[in-house]
DNA sequence: GGCTAACGTTAGCGGCTACGGACGTATCGG
DNA sequence: CCGATACGTCCGTAGCCGCTAACGTTAGCC
Protein backbone atom coordinates (compact mmCIF):
# COMPACT_ATOMS: atom_id res chain seq x y z
CA UNK A 1 0.00 0.00 0.00
CA UNK A 2 0.89 3.65 0.35
CA UNK A 3 -0.69 6.84 -0.58
CA UNK A 4 1.77 9.34 -0.20
CA UNK A 5 0.21 11.64 -2.41
CA UNK A 6 3.59 14.02 -3.14
CA UNK A 7 1.80 15.82 -5.08
CA UNK A 8 -1.99 16.07 -4.27
CA UNK A 9 -2.89 19.69 -5.78
CA UNK A 10 -6.21 19.54 -4.16
CA UNK A 11 -8.74 19.84 -7.16
CA UNK A 12 -5.63 19.08 -9.70
CA UNK A 13 -6.39 14.84 -9.02
CA UNK A 14 -10.12 15.01 -9.26
CA UNK A 15 -10.07 17.26 -12.48
CA UNK A 16 -7.19 15.31 -14.35
CA UNK A 17 -9.61 11.85 -14.23
CA UNK A 18 -12.51 14.08 -15.65
CA UNK A 19 -10.42 16.12 -17.77
CA UNK A 20 -8.77 12.72 -18.79
CA UNK A 21 -11.94 10.14 -19.24
CA UNK A 22 -13.73 13.15 -21.51
CA UNK A 23 -10.36 13.51 -23.75
CA UNK A 24 -10.55 9.37 -23.95
CA UNK A 25 -13.32 9.80 -26.11
CA UNK A 26 -12.55 10.74 -30.18
CA UNK A 27 -15.75 12.12 -30.79
CA UNK A 28 -15.32 14.54 -27.81
CA UNK A 29 -11.16 15.42 -28.51
CA UNK A 30 -12.89 15.88 -32.51
CA UNK A 31 -15.60 18.36 -30.94
CA UNK A 32 -12.74 19.92 -28.62
CA UNK A 33 -10.81 20.58 -31.42
CA UNK A 34 -13.76 22.43 -33.63
CA UNK A 35 -14.47 24.61 -31.04
CA UNK A 36 -10.50 24.89 -29.72
CA UNK A 37 -10.76 27.36 -33.37
CA UNK A 38 -13.78 28.89 -33.45
CA UNK A 39 -16.76 29.66 -31.14
CA UNK A 40 -20.01 27.61 -32.38
CA UNK A 41 -23.36 26.64 -31.51
CA UNK A 42 -24.33 23.12 -30.85
CA UNK A 43 -26.27 22.68 -33.90
CA UNK A 44 -23.21 23.51 -35.84
CA UNK A 45 -21.26 21.55 -33.84
CA UNK A 46 -23.81 18.47 -34.32
CA UNK A 47 -23.98 19.14 -38.18
CA UNK A 48 -20.28 18.21 -38.48
CA UNK A 49 -20.75 14.88 -37.59
CA UNK A 50 -22.96 11.63 -38.10
CA UNK A 51 -24.25 11.17 -34.62
CA UNK A 52 -27.53 12.15 -34.11
CA UNK A 53 -28.05 15.78 -31.86
CA UNK A 54 -28.60 13.87 -28.69
CA UNK A 55 -24.98 12.47 -28.53
CA UNK A 56 -23.22 15.70 -29.56
CA UNK A 57 -25.08 17.18 -26.82
CA UNK A 58 -23.66 14.52 -24.25
CA UNK A 59 -20.59 15.24 -25.39
CA UNK A 60 -21.00 18.56 -24.76
CA UNK A 61 -21.93 18.10 -21.62
CA UNK A 62 -19.08 16.08 -20.32
CA UNK A 63 -16.86 18.16 -21.61
CA UNK A 64 -18.53 21.29 -20.03
CA UNK A 65 -18.31 19.21 -16.32
CA UNK A 66 -14.99 18.18 -17.20
CA UNK A 67 -14.11 21.93 -16.99
CA UNK A 68 -13.27 21.91 -20.66
CA UNK A 69 -15.82 23.93 -22.72
CA UNK A 70 -17.43 27.23 -22.11
CA UNK A 71 -21.07 27.96 -22.20
CA UNK A 72 -22.77 30.88 -23.34
CA UNK A 73 -26.23 31.73 -23.97
CA UNK A 74 -27.52 33.62 -26.73
CA UNK A 75 -31.46 33.26 -27.70
CA UNK A 76 -32.42 29.79 -28.53
CA UNK A 77 -28.37 29.37 -29.76
CA UNK A 78 -25.88 27.73 -27.24
CA UNK A 79 -22.62 28.71 -28.12
CA UNK A 80 -19.18 26.56 -26.80
CA UNK A 81 -16.26 27.37 -26.64
CA UNK A 82 -12.51 25.63 -25.57
CA UNK A 83 -11.35 26.63 -22.30
CA UNK A 84 -7.02 26.37 -22.26
CA UNK A 85 -7.42 26.41 -18.21
CA UNK A 86 -9.15 22.76 -18.30
CA UNK A 87 -6.17 21.93 -20.25
CA UNK A 88 -3.71 23.46 -17.62
CA UNK A 89 -4.14 20.33 -15.13
CA UNK A 90 -3.27 17.43 -18.08
CA UNK A 91 -0.59 19.36 -18.74
CA UNK A 92 0.80 19.24 -15.05
CA UNK A 93 0.09 16.36 -14.81
CA UNK A 94 2.01 14.76 -17.99
CA UNK A 95 5.10 16.67 -17.14
CA UNK A 96 5.29 15.67 -14.06
CA UNK A 97 4.87 12.16 -15.32
CA UNK A 98 7.38 12.86 -17.78
CA UNK A 99 9.80 14.73 -15.21
CA UNK A 100 9.99 11.40 -13.34
CA UNK A 101 10.25 8.76 -15.92
CA UNK A 102 13.23 10.95 -17.50
CA UNK A 103 14.69 10.96 -14.02
CA UNK A 104 14.63 7.25 -13.50
CA UNK A 105 15.34 6.43 -17.06
CA UNK A 106 19.12 8.29 -16.26
CA UNK A 107 18.99 6.76 -12.76
CA UNK A 108 18.69 3.03 -14.06
CA UNK A 109 20.99 3.97 -17.32
CA UNK A 110 23.64 4.98 -14.55
CA UNK A 111 23.16 1.90 -12.55
CA UNK A 112 23.36 -0.36 -15.66
CA UNK A 113 26.58 1.37 -16.84
CA UNK A 114 27.97 0.90 -13.15
CA UNK A 115 27.17 -2.46 -13.03
CA UNK A 116 28.32 -3.59 -16.57
CA UNK A 117 31.24 -1.03 -17.01
CA UNK A 118 32.70 0.47 -14.13
CA UNK A 119 32.18 -0.19 -10.44
CA UNK A 120 33.95 2.12 -8.84
CA UNK A 121 32.28 5.01 -10.66
CA UNK A 122 29.25 4.26 -8.98
CA UNK A 123 30.61 7.47 -6.55
CA UNK A 124 31.10 9.47 -9.13
CA UNK A 125 28.68 12.80 -9.61
CA UNK B 1 5.58 -9.39 -36.47
CA UNK B 2 6.54 -7.04 -33.77
CA UNK B 3 6.51 -3.44 -33.49
CA UNK B 4 9.17 -1.42 -34.88
CA UNK B 5 6.82 1.56 -33.93
CA UNK B 6 9.93 4.18 -33.98
CA UNK B 7 7.45 6.62 -32.19
CA UNK B 8 5.96 8.22 -35.43
CA UNK B 9 6.29 12.06 -34.03
CA UNK B 10 4.12 13.14 -36.83
CA UNK B 11 0.45 12.08 -36.88
CA UNK B 12 0.36 10.31 -33.81
CA UNK B 13 -3.49 10.05 -33.74
CA UNK B 14 -4.07 6.56 -33.25
CA UNK B 15 -1.20 5.98 -30.97
CA UNK B 16 -2.48 8.97 -28.92
CA UNK B 17 -5.47 7.67 -28.69
CA UNK B 18 -4.69 4.59 -27.10
CA UNK B 19 -2.31 6.76 -24.44
CA UNK B 20 -5.01 8.97 -23.55
CA UNK B 21 -7.74 6.21 -23.27
CA UNK B 22 -5.00 4.10 -21.05
CA UNK B 23 -4.46 7.55 -19.07
CA UNK B 24 -8.20 7.37 -18.84
CA UNK B 25 -8.53 4.85 -15.94
CA UNK B 26 -6.98 5.56 -12.68
CA UNK B 27 -5.64 2.41 -11.64
CA UNK B 28 -3.43 2.51 -15.18
CA UNK B 29 -2.39 6.05 -14.07
CA UNK B 30 -1.53 4.98 -10.57
CA UNK B 31 0.29 2.21 -11.62
CA UNK B 32 1.95 4.43 -13.70
CA UNK B 33 3.19 6.34 -11.26
CA UNK B 34 4.38 3.53 -9.33
CA UNK B 35 6.59 2.48 -12.65
CA UNK B 36 7.47 6.56 -13.70
CA UNK B 37 9.58 5.72 -10.11
CA UNK B 38 11.49 2.85 -10.15
CA UNK B 39 10.75 -0.42 -11.96
CA UNK B 40 9.33 -3.21 -10.32
CA UNK B 41 8.24 -6.28 -11.49
CA UNK B 42 4.45 -7.62 -12.01
CA UNK B 43 3.92 -9.23 -8.96
CA UNK B 44 5.32 -6.59 -6.91
CA UNK B 45 3.01 -3.96 -8.88
CA UNK B 46 -0.11 -6.33 -8.29
CA UNK B 47 1.21 -6.05 -4.25
CA UNK B 48 0.67 -2.33 -4.22
CA UNK B 49 -3.40 -2.59 -4.82
CA UNK B 50 -6.42 -4.50 -3.85
CA UNK B 51 -7.07 -5.71 -7.17
CA UNK B 52 -6.42 -9.51 -8.04
CA UNK B 53 -3.11 -10.11 -10.23
CA UNK B 54 -5.24 -10.59 -13.39
CA UNK B 55 -6.10 -6.64 -13.50
CA UNK B 56 -2.86 -5.87 -13.01
CA UNK B 57 -1.74 -7.75 -15.41
CA UNK B 58 -4.34 -6.79 -18.09
CA UNK B 59 -3.59 -3.05 -17.08
CA UNK B 60 -0.06 -3.48 -17.47
CA UNK B 61 -1.00 -5.29 -21.36
CA UNK B 62 -3.20 -2.08 -22.23
CA UNK B 63 0.25 0.37 -21.04
CA UNK B 64 2.60 -1.63 -22.93
CA UNK B 65 0.20 -1.73 -25.88
CA UNK B 66 -0.45 2.24 -25.84
CA UNK B 67 3.39 2.39 -25.51
CA UNK B 68 3.62 3.70 -22.08
CA UNK B 69 5.45 0.88 -20.79
CA UNK B 70 8.79 -1.13 -21.01
CA UNK B 71 8.98 -4.80 -20.62
CA UNK B 72 12.11 -6.57 -19.43
CA UNK B 73 12.34 -10.01 -18.76
CA UNK B 74 14.55 -11.60 -16.31
CA UNK B 75 14.09 -15.41 -15.41
CA UNK B 76 10.07 -15.83 -14.70
CA UNK B 77 9.92 -12.16 -13.81
CA UNK B 78 8.92 -9.40 -15.89
CA UNK B 79 10.13 -5.76 -14.79
CA UNK B 80 8.16 -2.83 -15.92
CA UNK B 81 9.06 0.77 -16.40
CA UNK B 82 7.32 4.20 -17.34
CA UNK B 83 8.27 5.20 -20.88
CA UNK B 84 8.75 9.00 -21.03
CA UNK B 85 8.49 8.47 -25.14
CA UNK B 86 4.71 7.17 -24.93
CA UNK B 87 3.85 10.49 -23.20
CA UNK B 88 5.30 12.79 -25.34
CA UNK B 89 2.45 12.59 -28.28
CA UNK B 90 0.02 13.14 -25.45
CA UNK B 91 2.51 16.64 -24.38
CA UNK B 92 2.33 17.08 -28.25
CA UNK B 93 -1.36 17.28 -28.36
CA UNK B 94 -2.04 18.78 -25.33
CA UNK B 95 0.38 21.80 -26.59
CA UNK B 96 -1.52 21.97 -29.99
CA UNK B 97 -5.13 22.14 -28.27
CA UNK B 98 -3.82 24.42 -25.60
CA UNK B 99 -2.19 26.70 -28.39
CA UNK B 100 -5.31 26.89 -30.60
CA UNK B 101 -7.57 27.52 -27.00
CA UNK B 102 -5.02 30.71 -26.49
CA UNK B 103 -5.45 32.37 -30.09
CA UNK B 104 -9.21 31.97 -30.54
CA UNK B 105 -9.52 33.26 -27.05
CA UNK B 106 -7.14 36.01 -27.93
CA UNK B 107 -9.04 36.78 -30.70
CA UNK B 108 -12.98 36.38 -29.44
CA UNK B 109 -11.22 39.36 -26.62
CA UNK B 110 -10.09 41.30 -29.59
CA UNK B 111 -13.74 40.71 -31.30
CA UNK B 112 -15.80 41.25 -28.66
CA UNK B 113 -13.22 44.56 -27.18
CA UNK B 114 -13.88 46.00 -30.55
CA UNK B 115 -17.91 45.71 -30.02
CA UNK B 116 -18.01 46.86 -26.82
CA UNK B 117 -15.26 49.25 -26.86
CA UNK B 118 -14.12 50.73 -29.65
CA UNK B 119 -14.90 49.59 -33.23
CA UNK B 120 -12.11 51.02 -35.52
CA UNK B 121 -9.34 48.80 -33.79
CA UNK B 122 -10.75 45.82 -35.18
CA UNK B 123 -7.99 45.84 -38.25
CA UNK B 124 -5.43 46.31 -35.61
CA UNK B 125 -3.35 42.98 -34.88
C1' DG C 1 11.47 -35.90 -13.14
C1' DG C 2 8.64 -33.50 -9.83
C1' DC C 3 7.56 -29.24 -7.35
C1' DT C 4 7.02 -24.39 -6.63
C1' DA C 5 7.04 -19.49 -8.03
C1' DA C 6 5.91 -15.87 -11.28
C1' DC C 7 3.26 -14.41 -14.98
C1' DG C 8 0.13 -14.17 -18.96
C1' DT C 9 -4.28 -15.61 -20.97
C1' DT C 10 -9.20 -17.03 -21.55
C1' DA C 11 -14.13 -17.17 -20.35
C1' DG C 12 -17.93 -15.24 -17.90
C1' DC C 13 -20.10 -11.50 -15.39
C1' DG C 14 -21.56 -6.83 -13.73
C1' DG C 15 -21.30 -2.00 -14.53
C1' DC C 16 -20.63 1.84 -17.28
C1' DT C 17 -21.29 4.50 -21.50
C1' DA C 18 -22.31 6.10 -26.12
C1' DC C 19 -26.14 6.15 -29.06
C1' DG C 20 -30.89 6.89 -30.94
C1' DG C 21 -35.91 8.14 -30.38
C1' DA C 22 -39.34 10.80 -27.99
C1' DC C 23 -40.52 14.55 -25.11
C1' DG C 24 -40.36 19.11 -22.79
C1' DT C 25 -38.68 23.92 -22.66
C1' DA C 26 -37.21 28.50 -24.11
C1' DT C 27 -36.89 31.99 -27.88
C1' DC C 28 -38.02 34.34 -32.23
C1' DG C 29 -41.45 35.49 -35.89
C1' DG C 30 -46.22 36.25 -37.87
C1' DC D 1 -51.68 33.03 -29.71
C1' DC D 2 -49.64 29.56 -32.64
C1' DG D 3 -45.89 27.65 -35.29
C1' DA D 4 -41.04 26.92 -36.08
C1' DT D 5 -36.37 26.70 -34.41
C1' DA D 6 -32.68 25.37 -31.23
C1' DC D 7 -31.43 22.84 -27.50
C1' DG D 8 -31.40 19.90 -23.37
C1' DT D 9 -33.12 15.80 -21.10
C1' DC D 10 -35.22 11.04 -20.06
C1' DC D 11 -35.64 6.15 -21.38
C1' DG D 12 -34.28 1.99 -23.41
C1' DT D 13 -30.68 -0.63 -25.95
C1' DA D 14 -26.12 -2.36 -27.69
C1' DG D 15 -21.38 -2.46 -27.05
C1' DC D 16 -17.29 -1.90 -24.32
C1' DC D 17 -14.46 -2.28 -20.09
C1' DG D 18 -12.68 -3.75 -15.84
C1' DC D 19 -12.85 -7.47 -12.52
C1' DT D 20 -12.59 -12.43 -10.84
C1' DA D 21 -11.79 -17.38 -11.20
C1' DA D 22 -9.59 -21.19 -13.58
C1' DC D 23 -6.04 -22.70 -16.66
C1' DG D 24 -1.61 -23.06 -19.29
C1' DT D 25 3.29 -21.82 -19.74
C1' DT D 26 8.06 -20.88 -18.49
C1' DA D 27 12.04 -20.66 -15.20
C1' DG D 28 14.46 -22.08 -11.15
C1' DC D 29 15.41 -25.75 -7.49
C1' DC D 30 15.92 -30.46 -5.34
Amino acid sequence: MGQPAPCPAGPGDAATDEALRALAEPRRRAILRLVARDELAAGEIARAFDVTRTAVSQHLTVLRNAGLLSERKVGTRRYYRARPEGLAGLREFLDDMWASSLDAARRLAEADRGITGDGRSAAAG
